[in-house]
DNA sequence: ATTGAATTTGACCAATCGGTCAAAAGAACG
DNA sequence: CGTTCTTTTGACCGATTGGTCAAATTCAAT
């Protein structure tokens, strides 16, 4: 069930100095990254407390601060291993591919991060309604470049009629917003629309909606 | 500049016992309520504190529990009078009215509520993060009931051809989605598109959206 | 089996947490 | 003015917070 997430993973075989680590770091970051994940992406960093990542990851908390120097520390960690994952399906977006099928894949991609780590969704999620402390600056200059340029390519398709015309960086954040949406209030969605999955009607519902908003002509 | 909010007031002229409150109650009690929003909606409830909520409100932490018998019941006052506020735009949709009108219509709306009353679309946003331990039960009944209403009006539009097919139920999501991104990421949101206001533009960002989304035939 | 390093933990710390209480200060009213 | 009721606060409480540390335990390599 714990099964180790392809996002969240203390696992990097070498520390920051170049010491390499061992079977029971590797494991034991690992356990303590999920249960980090697991208390952070709820209660939010403030509300999150050593003791519930103790409970969570079956060790006690000096063992925790054994393997980080803090609290603070798994929150970076867990932050900066979520970024790299976030934002690299927007960079595959091609330039040179068919706009419609690169955008619509784009939405199928992230709707499956959506699906398949809404703990890391709501890792973020908390991170940005606390006003994103630990990550603005690499908002506004890393998101901010990735964004720029893909508006940049978007643009063109629309100037080329390839796309609909449609507000470039607006677009984006749909995107964001109606995926995310599936992970970050998966509370309420489930309370609204019964126990099952809601994950296939909410692919075949956005694939819609992006097909009418962006068909051009 | 703190204006009293039409949203989240304490100014309810008598208890729920029926004694009337006094002017410095009614003041005092909004002051609270209103700092209260503040910090909760920043650090949800585990992460926020008396002694935040104190120094926010310029009174002191005792002072504060003379007018609200414990954190728990600022949180429970506040969530309150937002799921009604919340929820009326929605029971505004009008059966008989032109739909695609009527669905415009309520997503300006809804923009408008994140735009004048973000603090209060954040605290929801908190809230659902952590599991909804405080309206779980709402949203299984009064919510998901006043959604299938909504839906079924929805799905009467479209069999008579006079909306595009879509999932109803989908459809609401993606309105809540849109509209509380711009409340809820709204940091994101400025790094992002620098610092202009994002309201103008997303109105009409989204009205294309839905138009396109909705326009039968 | 021994040894040295890696790992784990119980006991502890100062600071902060939500909340209490009695007493002081302020307001209202005759 | 005096009296009564409302409001405010400083001091305090037990519990919990993030974090430390020395001692105990386990591990890996000889």
């Amino acid at each position: 069930m714990t099964e180790t997430s392809a996002i969240a993973q203390g696992a990097a075989r070498r520390t920051a100095n170049g010491k390499s680590r061992t079977r029971i770091q590797l494991r034991n970051r690992e356990r303590i990254l999920q249960a980090a994940l697991q208390v952070f992406s709820q209660y939010g960093f403030r509300g999150a407390t050593l003791d519930q990542i103790a409970g969570e990851s079956g060790l006690s908390k000096p063992n925790l601060l054994y393997y980080f120097p803090s609290k603070e520390a798994m929150h970076q960690d867990l932050l900066q291993a979520l970024l790299t994952a976030w934002l690299d399906p927007l960079r595959a977006l091609d330039a040179s591919g068919d706009p419609l099928e690169e955008i619509l894949a784009y939405v199928k991609r992230k709707l499956e991060l959506a699906r398949d780590y809404p703990r890391e969704s709501r890792l973020f999620a908390n991170e940005i309604l606390q006003g994103a402390p630990r990550i603005l600056p690499i908002l506004e200059t890393d998101l901010r470049v990735l964004v720029d340029e893909t508006a940049e390519t978007i643009r063109g398709w629309c100037a080329a009629g390839r796309l609909a015309p449609v507000d470039p960086v607006h677009l984006i954040f749909s995107i964001w917003a109606l995926t995310q949406h599936y992970a970050d209030f998966q509370v309420q969605v489930t309370a609204v629309l019964g126990q099952d999955n809601p994950f296939e009607a909410a692919e075949a519902h956005l694939e819609t909606l992006f097909r009418r908003l962006l068909t051009p002509g």
